[in-house]
RNA sequence: GCCCUCGUAGCUCAGGGGAUAGAGCACCGCUCUCCUAAAGCGGGUGUCGCAGGUUCGAAUCCUGCCGAGGGCGCCA
């Protein structure tokens, strides 16, 4: 790889991938190879002679004029340059910006590389409850989840969604019995009446000792199979499910009926999976529950509860043991709930215990933090309950067109750091200005203005470009040449924020291009240049909205 | 009590051993007979919570403390 230049087997390389290489190969250290802090100090920047200088007992300076007489770069670079401490500053040439921008153009997959070690990774996502309208905690697994599934995938892995839907808690018996009391078909209900019911049903269950009795009884006899009360189940999952599918269709995420496995997926398994873990001593009774304990946690995994019932310790312990056997996973991604990281990395290691994961397989778990309201509260709808997912839809669906309006939602979501809490503010999410979803639309929508205008003008979209003399435009390359590296960050990270802020900088890097660079009142090959290179942050705008979810308009 | 996360500009947040700590918003100017001004340009702010330590070098790593939020046996 170290003499092909920008070219590897007709795939794009990353520039800083290539460089870093060529000075490990020199200097046998990672050279830490980053990005210019300032412009004037090129395109990247290396401190490999400063942290050379402790065992080599040299000056950094001397180490790093001796670095630059001993290495080639001069297929890609202008002369290096030696800053400050010992600092090698590197400038790619025009030229080799020109080549990167012509390969990306002629790259079908934009400048993202397949990973050499395609995996089957499960991605546990979304998630809501049966009969329960979603609320924005649910927003946040689905649209965060829905990008991971889309890098992973782009990045050449087999993704498999899991929809781990709560269809099968405690919460049935209060449900079914309400029913019965109102004398209500639950095949006619709605998501949101359904809901209402529950909430009913809940009240009650707090105050009516007698109701809460029957409840309690009734889950027992669902669990047990009860016709009667699996078809009303099966009627308020069928009602459910349509609820789901119509916010999943709003959100454009990927979802469907096939990636359902809900807490009851796991049913039939649980009392092997105790039996099993339970005379292999890894788990043992303790006042009366069958419990695994796990080091540098007090309390246990409760496997079996005192009464013989089964918890969502069980079933996530089971859904491990399934992912692994069953659906062949090598990795395996959590996405949900902040609070809930303890608990996992609990059942990740009870797991490991039982040998129902093995080292070979990655379990993460992705934690998210609060959706707040104005008043820095969890946010909430007008009854007390948290806020749901398909109100703020349609708040912002009546602010702007809906692509717009999902576009501003997920990304004031997925722009900030995951395990933080956020504000919903619909005001600034949807503003053009500013680092929202909006203002990086409006880039797309702009540039396929002048290329519906070069084609009206009976120009040609040009697969390659052949000069990048203005500062704006070789800004702009550059960047566009770090985008395969960025997208393969965030699949390893899991922080779609980087590439919110990626993105946010090419949008930027093109307004000012457009500014400073007239495409369509330039001539001859510069303006054949300038097409490519608009094509080129076209194509990067849309793979990177695409890979977040969110919709690419052509015009705004 | 134990554990986790967070504390960076007036506000919302990036950055997580290297040069003068960066964006966006807000505020004040400037730029359209010119591809969408839904934009761009210019203008200035910081005890990087506090105190020690490690290092040639710390916002970044370590320890302690302060502050905010969260989690800790039969709910998920």
């Amino acid at each position: 790889m170290s003499t092909s230049g920008a070219w590897n087997n007709g795939r794009v390389i990353s520039y800083a991938h290539e460089l870093s290489q060529r000075f490990a190969d020199l200097t046998g250290i990672d050279p830490e190879l980053r990005p210019a802090t300032r412009p004037e100090f090129g395109h990247f920047q290396t401190n490999v002679a400063l942290r050379l200088a402790k065992t080599r007992g040299q000056k950094p300076r001397d180490i790093a004029a001796e670095l630059v007489e001993q290495i080639d770069l001069s297929d890609l670079c202008e002369p290096l340059e030696i800053a400050g401490p010992g600092f090698i500053n590197i400038r790619l040439s025009e030229q080799t910006l020109v080549n990167g921008v012509t390969s990306l153009l002629q790259d079908s997959d934009t400048g993202v590389t397949r990973a050499d070690d395609p995996q089957r990774i499960v991605i546990d996502y979304s998630s809501p409850n049966v009969a329960k309208q979603m609320h924005v905690g649910h927003l946040r697994s689905t649209i965060i989840g829905d990008a991971f599934n889309r890098v992973l995938t782009a990045l050449g892995h087999t993704v498999v969604p899991q929809n781990h839907i709560g269809d099968w808690g405690t919460q049935f018996g209060q449900l079914l019995e309400q029913l019965d009391d109102e004398g209500v078909d639950a095949a006619t209900l709605t998501l949101a009446e359904a809901d209402d019911l529950y909430k009913r049903a809940a009240a009650r269950f707090k105050t009516d000792e007698a109701f809460a009795e029957r409840a309690r009884k009734r889950v027992v006899s669902l669990q047990g199979g009860d016709p009667l009360s699996l078809e009303q189940w099966e009627a308020l999952l069928a009602i459910s499910k349509v609820g789901f599918n119509q916010a999943y269709a709003r959100l454009n995420v990927l979802l469907t009926d096939d990636d359902l496995a809900g807490e009851s997926t796991y049913n039939d398994e649980l009392a092997e999976v105790a039996a099993d873990v339970e005379s292999s001593g890894v788990a043992v009774v303790d006042s009366g529950a069958l419990c695994i304990f796990v080091e540098g946690y007090d309390a246990p995994l409760i496997i079996r509860k005192s009464d013989g019932g089964y918890g969502y310790d069980i079933t996530d312990l089971t859904a491990i043991r399934h992912r692994v056997t069953q659906l062949g996973a090598d990795r395996i991604i959590y996405v949900t709930d902040v609070r809930q990281h303890a608990h996992f990395m609990q059942v990740f290691a009870a797991a490991r215990k039982a040998g129902y994961l093995p080292d070979s397989v990655v379990a993460e778990h992705v934690g998210y933090g609060m959706v707040l309201g104005e008043d820095n509260k969890p946010l909430k709808s007008r009854d007390g309950s948290a806020a749901t997912l398909v109100s703020l839809l349609d708040a912002a669906e009546a602010e702007r067109a809906p692509e717009i309006a999902m576009g501003a939602i997920k990304y004031a979501d997925l722009s900030n750091g995951l395990n933080k809490d956020y504000v919903f503010d619909l005001d600034r999410m949807i503003q053009t200005q500013g680092d929202t979803g909006p203002y990086l639309q409006y880039a797309h929508a702009r540039i396929c203005q002048v290329e519906r205008k070069a084609v009206a003008e009976e120009l040609v979209i040009p697969d390659q470009v052949t000069t990048l003399a203005h500062s704006s435009e070789q800004a702009l390359a550059l960047l566009l040449s770090r985008y395969g590296q960025t997208v393969a960050e965030v699949a390893e990270v899991l922080q779609p924020h980087k590439l919110c802020t990626y993105l946010h900088e090419v949008a930027v890097a093109v307004a000012r291009f457009y500014d400073d660079c007239p495409v369509l009142r330039s001539e001859g090959e510069v303006r054949s240049s300038r097409l490519g290179l608009v094509e080129a942050a076209r194509r990067v705008l849309a793979h990177g909205l695409g890979l977040l979810g969110i919709a690419a308009p052509e015009r705004m």
